[in-house]
DNA sequence: ATACATTACGGAACACTGTTCCGTTTGTCA
DNA sequence: TGACAAACGGAACAGTGTTCCGTAATGTAT
């Protein structure tokens, strides 16, 4: 035990006081600023409630988006390490997705604005998005296929294509009393069921006249 | 009949015919560059390729959202007057809902952005989300009122909801290949038949051991 | 046809982003 | 204490949407 640091990451300098120093309080600063701003707030506002430039923001956070990543990643790791915990508890896959959907959906609805950046294409966001995607996408996976195996929901519905449904109906969560995530995200895994008829029904079964 | 104009609308200058041709010119090179380059296109740039000066597109335009409304206005009243004729076509309310949602998924899927951009809040697009609802709600509360009448599906979903949830599934279709938002919103609708379990499952029926 | 008032135009300028760059300051270690 | 690498601050850059105003085009009255 001679090194007090990560045992295998090739983490060479220890870095210098004031910039761990200054690091963690641009975390502070920045989850306390989500709060109540959003994750879209100015970096130049960050940079100044912490009593940095920019450049001391950028240094530490190469973008945005990896900010936002270093916030919120102890709050997806706990959701991500959930999922296994949950189907093991359950009888019903299904019902354990459920769950844990919900898990995920009280994560991003309350972070105003944090799905709205959770979409790919915009290259400055890919970070936030690939991370997300790659850390929970295994889970939902996971829920998936065991729901299909226990034959309780459709077989043709892909575990990316489920969380980037869910996270796009939190968009705007929190800005509307009139629209409520949860509930949406609710019927869509409602939606999932077997045995469901699909919404499209051939019009020459059900034409009037 | 003296009046060629509108009958009834208060337009005292019939407009000089400069402005008229600008106007016209600015609808079709917006209609072509959200085409090819999304609803986020710059505003310089509809300018420059329409061979006008910025002023001229904001005198014309007072803001990006009525020049995306303007453009898309047309197909917009085309679905939202397909809403009455489906909804008597059609012996099924729920049916018929399905196949109108269909045609409302068509025309935002295919619009680079455009559901990025129909959220509230933001207040430069607020002209363009509340147009979208005025429109487009009523005509889709007409077809859940008639379902829940029938007994088709669950009476606790608004049509705002409802639609606001379509729109964000919709949103960045066309970035992504292995993102169907037809597939998601068709697995919402399937989602708001009636006698279908909700998601959530109260543990203590569920737990095992 | 010409003069003229009005309407509309063009693009520079403003305010606000995220991000980069570099001269200056600070912490660390000998 | 001195030297030097590390880190800092904030000006500067590039790209948005939007506003402003001097200039040009247009329609009309003469």
């Amino acid at each position: 035990m001679t090194d007090l640091n990560a045992p295998s990451a090739p983490r060479i300098p220890p870095k210098r006081a004031d910039a761990q120093r200054n690091k963690q309080m641009l975390l502070d600063v920045a989850a306390a600023l989500f709060v109540t701003s959003g994750v879209e707030v100015p970096v130049r506002e960050i940079a100044a409630r912490a009593g940095v430039g920019t450049g001391t923001i950028y240094r530490h956070f190469p973008t945005r988006a990896e900010l936002i990543i270093a916030v919120y990643r102890h709050q997806v790791e706990t959701c991500a390490e959930a999922g296994p915990v949950l189907l093991a508890r359950y009888v019903s896959p299904y019902a354990a997705l459920g769950e844990w959907i919900q898990l995920f959906v009280d994560f991003l609805a309350t972070k105003h604005g944090l799905a709205d950046v959770m979409q790919p294409g915009d290259p400055s966001f890919d970070a936030l998005h690939r991370y997300l995607i790659d850390r929970l996408v295994p889970v939902c996976m996971a829920f998936l296929d065991a729901a299909v195996e226990a034959d309780e929901i459709r077989p043709d519905i892909q575990a990316y294509e489920l969380m980037r449904g869910v996270g796009n109906l939190c968009i705007g969560a929190g800005n509307d009393a009139h629209y409520d995530a949860r509930r949406l995200v609710a019927l869509l895994i409602a939606g999932l069921r077997r045995a469901q008829a699909d919404a499209r029904v051939d019009p020459g079964d059900e034409l009037s006249g």
